[in-house]
DNA sequence: GTCTATATCTGGATAGAC
DNA sequence: GTCTATCCAGATATAGAC
């Protein structure tokens, strides 16, 4: 190939370049603090070019957002078939934390960039990413509806209400998280050993 | 007392009306959606008048910021203090997540906000928040290592960790919390079940 | 598809009257 | 202690050249 055309197509920025330059804003420094100025020299194009690809900052939000739950919801479905079928209720949560926190602290700028973000943005595009949502969140809730009608979890466990805990709980990780100190994996697996069988020692002696 | 003077003293914003109409909407809106012309609508007052009190945006948010987080150690530490020494883990654990949540969610619009817009803030007023915030983990990491020593809480607990998870789960709460649909209390039982149990059946029959 | 230039708006902050 | 008036910086968004 030519220089020329080298050139040409390096030159292409494009909707990809600008939004993978946004998440990883977004994810570094929020929502309020990324313009679209500081956005445009990430991606390397000046400020105005980007108008002709998203008609405002919130459709280029929008999207991150969306892109970001259907990442995590993706990811964790496919860790979660990966588990063979026999397999007891410990194997099959564990891989679903794994999945979950491998794409938000090791993989995406976009699933990093939703949990920062969410509770910062307009109402309008909270609205917009409601949905995705949803869908991860019922998915969740099949799952381990039926590890609670196998009677692997107890049947006192209000499902929704752990899942809202589960999440608030991974989500948060994000805060401190650094890859220097451990695997997300690692930390996955801890906090399953916390919601599975709880911190107490419940060997029968307390004295 | 005459009606010019009660007037007179009615008429008196000062700073903890300031602070508390900014707690208010920071807490509702977040920080980037909350200028200061909006607080000083709240609070019955021109912005131009916030001057003689606050030097910068930036010291009304460190100040709301600081006073949450001493609010909830404050409560969290009576809560524990008022179980009787007798008493189990369980209930000792149990005592310090109802503290929590009630501050949370249904008390404070000091400790409300700071959950909300600490990660939405500028630098300068999060480093002024650390201090506080590390004040309130060293108690939690200090009371739950006893606990551990005195054999209650699992050897292979990494405490620090356990704290982080506590955290990130019960503030998360933040978002979804609906008090017509319960208490902050039975929400923090519901909790600390999960945490010191665990959601696995463990009778031994496991088909 | 990207650039330059600019219109328009909003927010934090200051000065001085009352 | 609060008000009015205003300055200034920075943000989104638009228009038209290349």
């Amino acid at each position: 190939m030519s220089a020329a055309l080298t050139n040409t197509i390096k030159s292409e920025v494009g909707r990809e370049g600008i939004l993978d330059a946004a998440a990883s804003l977004f994810r570094q420094r929020g929502y309020g603090a990324v313009s679209l100025r500081s956005i445009a020299q990430a991606a390397g194009i000046k400020a105005g070019s980007i108008y002709y690809h998203f008609a405002s900052k919130d459709e280029i939000v929008t999207e991150i957002l969306n892109a970001g739950i259907l990442a995590v919801h993706a990811e964790v479905v496919a860790a979660v078939d990966a588990v063979p079928a026999w397999e007891s209720a410990d194997v099959i949560v564990r891989a679903a934390l794994r999945g979950h926190l491998r794409t938000l602290l090791e993989h995406g700028d976009y699933t990093s960039a939703n949990v920062r973000i969410f509770g910062q943005v307009p109402l309008a595009v909270r609205d917009a990413n409601l949905s995705a949502r949803r869908g991860y969140e019922k998915y969740l809730d099949v799952l381990l509806s039926k590890l609670q009608a196998d009677g692997a979890i107890r049947s006192d466990v209000n499902i929704g209400r752990f899942r809202l805990m589960l999440i608030g709980a991974l989500n948060a990780t994000l805060e401190w998280f650094d890859p220097a100190k451990g695997s997300a994996e690692e930390l996955a697996d801890d906090y399953a050993d916390a919601f599975l069988y709880g911190i107490l020692n419940q060997t029968g002696d307390s004295s």
